[in-house]
DNA sequence: TGTACATCAGTGAACGCGCGTTCACTGATGTAC
DNA sequence: TGTACATCAGTGAACGCGCGTTCACTGATGTAC
């Protein structure tokens, strides 16, 4: 997790350039406090996460994160954006290729359940809305076209949203969603890829109007 | 919300009978914690959730609840026990009387969502695993029963799990289970029991073998 | 090219908070004889 | 029927915790002239 982050924060920070480490300003404050908020997520879960804990690892003094994201709710708002823009590539990358509307919808729920299973914090993060400020307009946006590329992928057609979803996208949305969570929180053992297929195909016994 | 237990509650603490309030020992104290307990997740969410605010409300000292539950997290093991109780009878209530199997599914569907939305902050606690004694039998006992019903209905067959159940039991609780939650945390609005029963057909396209 | 100065990005000590849990204790209950 | 006593269910003060945030401040940067 947080790959370009930790390179930024390596370079800034690390061993190499050691004799930078004691000076006043940071360089690149802000991302080392959202890469050190994600480590703190993978390692501890998201109420193991602090502010004061964020700034300890930048090496910073806890009123630091101010400055950049005002308070700790700016800061886990920032962390879940980029959690929904990793979900919707991870999905981009799993779909790359595929035509036909059953396997991508097939690519799209394994890559859902499969990013969810790999950073299951970051995941739950997403969605503790009394975390977050949800009128954030790049969590919105981040978290639009993570959805509107599974509806893409069911209705063929491009979102825009000038009506309602159609019942199958919120079926597919919410089957995947389902079966993440239901791993996650340990309510049944994960049974594996093959069988997460038989159950998206589900979603694609016919093609009845809605 | 715990309305049994509020009336003992209100029998033992309250008013009419408030010569006794002062008393040394409570009378049914382990009730009224639980009893505590529901009110503040109903008022507050989960993480609003503390024991020594249901001692308060008890009207106990705060180690109190010790003498019972041992710790909070005992405490909060037997309200989401309760939790998975009430949705089984919520989803019974619903499936009564219905004889075809697209029928139940579609009431256990709605009875599900129902609850969920009825009692957010209950339904949460049911799955945060991290803050529950996974290992208590009759959390575990309960959770299995409210299971059950959805396989029972899904598959025509009684449970026992002999083998894991089948990806269409699994495709049905993941839906439910997908639709409550994205409505809970905000990711829709809610659009309604009859937008419901859209979603839910997906589960009854074909009665195709797993 | 040099200098004044506004602005920005940090410091670190402190405040107040509510929490879970522990401790030595005591009042009430109910059972054995 | 009365009494001794073990057990149970409470008290309330205290401890230590880590947190988010505020505060007055200062070092570094970079821009205007």
């Amino acid at each position: 997790m947080s790959d370009d982050l930790n390179s930024v924060k390596k370079n800034l920070n690390g061993d190499q350039i050691g004799a930078r480490s004691g000076r006043y300003h940071h360089g690149d404050l802000r991302a080392a406090l959202i890469a050190a908020g994600e480590d703190i997520l993978a390692e501890r879960g998201v109420e193991g996460f602090s502010l004061r804990e964020a700034a300890r690892r930048a090496g910073v003094s806890p009123a630091a994160p101010a400055h950049h994201f005002g308070d700790a709710r700016g800061l886990l708002t920032v962390i879940a954006a980029r959690g929904f823009e990793r979900l919707t590539e991870t999905m981009a990358a799993g779909a790359k290729g595929k035509k036909k509307a059953a396997a991508r919808v097939r690519a799209l729920g394994q890559a859902y359940v499969a990013f969810a299973h790999a950073h299951p914090a970051h995941f739950n993060l997403m969605w503790r809305r009394t975390l977050l400020d949800n009128d954030d307009p790049a969590l919105q946006a981040a978290a639009g076209a993570a959805f509107a590329m599974l509806e893409e992928a069911v209705t063929g057609a491009a979102g825009g949203h000038p009506k309602a979803p159609a019942p199958s996208v919120v079926a597919a949305w919410s089957i995947v969603h389902g079966y993440a969570l239901l791993i996650l929180d340990g309510a049944m053992p994960d049974p594996g890829a093959a069988y997460l297929d038989k159950v998206l195909d589900r979603l694609l016994l016919t093609d009845r109007a809605d």
